[in-house]
DNA sequence: GCGCAGTTGTTCAGATTTGAAATAAGCGGT
DNA sequence: ACCGCTTATTTCAAATCTGAACAACTGCGC
């Protein structure tokens, strides 16, 4: 009765497999990084992007391209890390609608106080199964996906 | 200026491959669907589960384990679907306490309607792109990764 | 220069999600 | 039959997320 018979057993298998194992290991993984943080994968993300960003900035949309998040989301987002002390947000100097978020000290400390555990859960979940090739495979595959859905952009109807 | 030091380039880019490709893979797919059918994915996979359920039914807490749902989600969730005549609930008779959620005919034909076009956007967005080793790779990864997950409980302090 | 289509962020209202506490039963011993 | 403890689900409030509408600004073509 599943209806699902367009796709073989070995590809629905490995869909199946894909989605939700990748749902429960960041489920997890983000519970572990709450236990031990006072971030969400969300806020650790958004700490790991502007720590890597020239001069720790990054203009509203660019941070959102990086994080997939819809902009409004990426304007309440910020704005809870602002209430925290983890980011600031300044007007963007070349292009006057602009704004830029840009890490503090207090927010790079948070991210390297928390990065080390975090790290041990995603090995501990994740990595430390996959061999290299595996690995490789991963990258390549994965890689390649989202090559495909960043060139073809969603129909806007 | 990353921090993220403890794992290896190489893992580093599979750990953010998988993770970012995946987002961007369900957010699209899930765009797709929404296009076409009424239906978000949360609800696609409840139909799914029930369709493939013994009698069309399962008990909450069930359901919620395999669509990794917190309670409460699952009872808003299933109390919107109960709306648009997709579910019904029942109490349960072997448990008083429990309660089921079953599939109507109307959720039936939901589900049929939207499969193929759905499975059409896995395939091309995916499934196209992975040769049977890979998709044999992909399904050994991660179903030894959620076979680990599961087996060693989040701790709960 | 001017007008105006397109971009960038934000705001707002409403939908969804979360987590803690409440509710309602089951279950084993007494 | 009556505790006291566990389990199943719901309720409730607060946090988060989404999409549509908006304000400010850019930069192109006239």
């Amino acid at each position: 009765m599943s209806d699902e018979r367009s796709l073989s057993p070995a590809e629905l298998a490995a869909w199946r497999a894909v989605v939700e194992s990748s749902q429960r290991l960041l489920t997890r993984i983000e519970g572990e990084l709450r236990e031990q943080s006072d971030l969400s994968l969300a806020d650790y993300h958004v700490l790991v992007r502007l720590s890597e960003a020239p001069d720790r900035r990054l203009r509203m949309g660019d941070l959102a391209a990086k994080l997939i998040f819809a902009p409004s989301r990426l304007t309440y987002h910020i704005g809870t890390m602002e209430k925290r002390g983890l980011v600031i947000r300044q007007p963007c100097p070349e292009d006057r609608r602009g704004s830029e978020a840009v890490l503090t000290d207090a927010g790079l400390a948070a991210l390297r106080a928390a990065a080390p555990e975090h790290l041990r859960s995603v090995r501990r979940h994740f990595l430390d199964e996959v061999d290299e090739a595996d690995l490789a495979a991963l990258t390549r595959i994965f890689t390649r996906t989202d090559e495909r859905l960043t060139a073809a952009p969603a129909e806007s109807r």
